[in-house]
DNA sequence: CATGGGAAAACGTGATCACAAATTCCACCT
DNA sequence: AGGTGGAATTTGTGATCACGTTTTCCCATG
């Protein structure tokens, strides 16, 4: 039964992180929900010991709260923790589109416009996974142009820690609205137009994320 | 022999794990150094479980690297990534010291000129480690009255994965001067005036992490 | 003297177990 | 009927082991 180290194949830590990882980011999983290392375990047939670390990774990331007792679940943010996670969203997204845009040719953009009819869709569909899931899609495509892994890799962590959040969230804020924002977003990238670029990203940022602090 | 989990100390992994990366963000450990978990655990009286998940959640944070074959090691940072974390901090420090800036009393004015002072003692010793706890002591006092905990863990997790680098440029661009812009930044502070804070934070930033890259 | 190959040592990974703390649950008492 | 205490279950932590890979080291070969 030992599996030590595959040559080609991801360890099973690993796979298991990036399952809960995802799970996570595109709001499958509800603040507050407690996961356990031999429910984990058990539930993708493994032993506690890649379960421990897959989580510990997540914890580190600040993907999942860590309690007292050592007991693991999904945060359940105040509402000055959701306004700082904004803030840097509205600091950084910015920047990374700015980065982006000299790269940005229409293959690009014509790409970005097909993932918002998507999004557009699991709007229509009240399909909230499927909303949050494009919705990054759209902003990670922008800036994986960018050529900036460090940033990216900073907002996609604080993309994580907001997964649960924004599923707890969508149909309070999300009524019916297309993302108003992203035709912006194609329009500044189309016409080169930097400042109006960043101005579109940090709007469509902080749009959604605004309202339920106050 | 089994330790389990403690009622009040810390569990043996967390405190591995704090040893470490107080270490890696001070520049204790030079890039490209490799760390294994039979080592560490010997090294800190444990076996390889609180070892693995310590390693495991500095990978996480970016403050080790993991080759393909899963060994550990401080990061050896392409100009590219130096920049584009220079930049991240460019970004977020100004910000965290705008936030600061309003409940900047006088004697957080003072701590923060007597830590000055220590650095400039490291520098005057040319003690490497020294200098760089105390820049850091600086900047964090700082951006502590800021009561942004979510930006401050992003921005340390920035100084951690810079810390081995700092440490190996140090002496290359470090001459003997002293911290200029501190003074700056504490001028900034006694007169209240944000654009000059935002101003000289930035310049700190990128002046000791601009040089090399070039 | 440099180089390639093979044995040996070192390493990460995953499973399993023991232990103590934390949580849950239910009967019992007020 | 509503809390209360204690037993039973659940949980995280750490140690240890086996396994297969990776790296290291050294000697033999060109």
């Amino acid at each position: 039964m030992t599996l030590s180290a595959r040559p080609i194949e991801t360890a099973a830590h690993d796979r298991l992180y990036r399952s809960l990882r995802q799970q996570i980011m595109h709001g499958e999983l509800l603040p507050g929900q407690a996961l356990t290392l031999r429910g984990l375990g058990k539930a993708h047939g493994v032993s506690m010991t890649p379960a421990r670390e897959a989580l510990r990774r997540l914890v580190a990331e600040g993907a999942l709260t860590l309690s007292s007792s050592g007991r693991v679940a999904t945060p359940e943010l105040s509402n000055d923790r959701i306004e700082e996670l904004a803030a840097l969203r509205a600091l950084i997204e910015p920047e990374l589109a700015a980065r982006a845009l000299p790269r940005a040719h229409l293959a690009l953009i014509d790409r970005l416009a097909a993932i918002n009819t998507s999004n557009a869709e699991a709007v229509a569909k009240q399909d909230a996974v499927a909303y949050i899931r494009t919705n990054l899609e759209f902003h990670r495509t922008l800036y994986l142009r960018a050529q900036a892994p460090a940033m990216l890799a900073v907002i996609e962590t604080i993309w994580l820690q907001l997964g649960p959040t924004m599923r707890a969230l969508y149909g309070r804020v999300q009524r019916n609205e297309p993302p108003r924002h992203h035709r912006m977003i194609l329009a500044a990238l189309r016409a080169g137009d930097e400042p109006a670029l960043r101005l579109a990203v940090r709007t469509d940022v902080t749009h959604g994320l605004r309202h339920l602090a106050g």
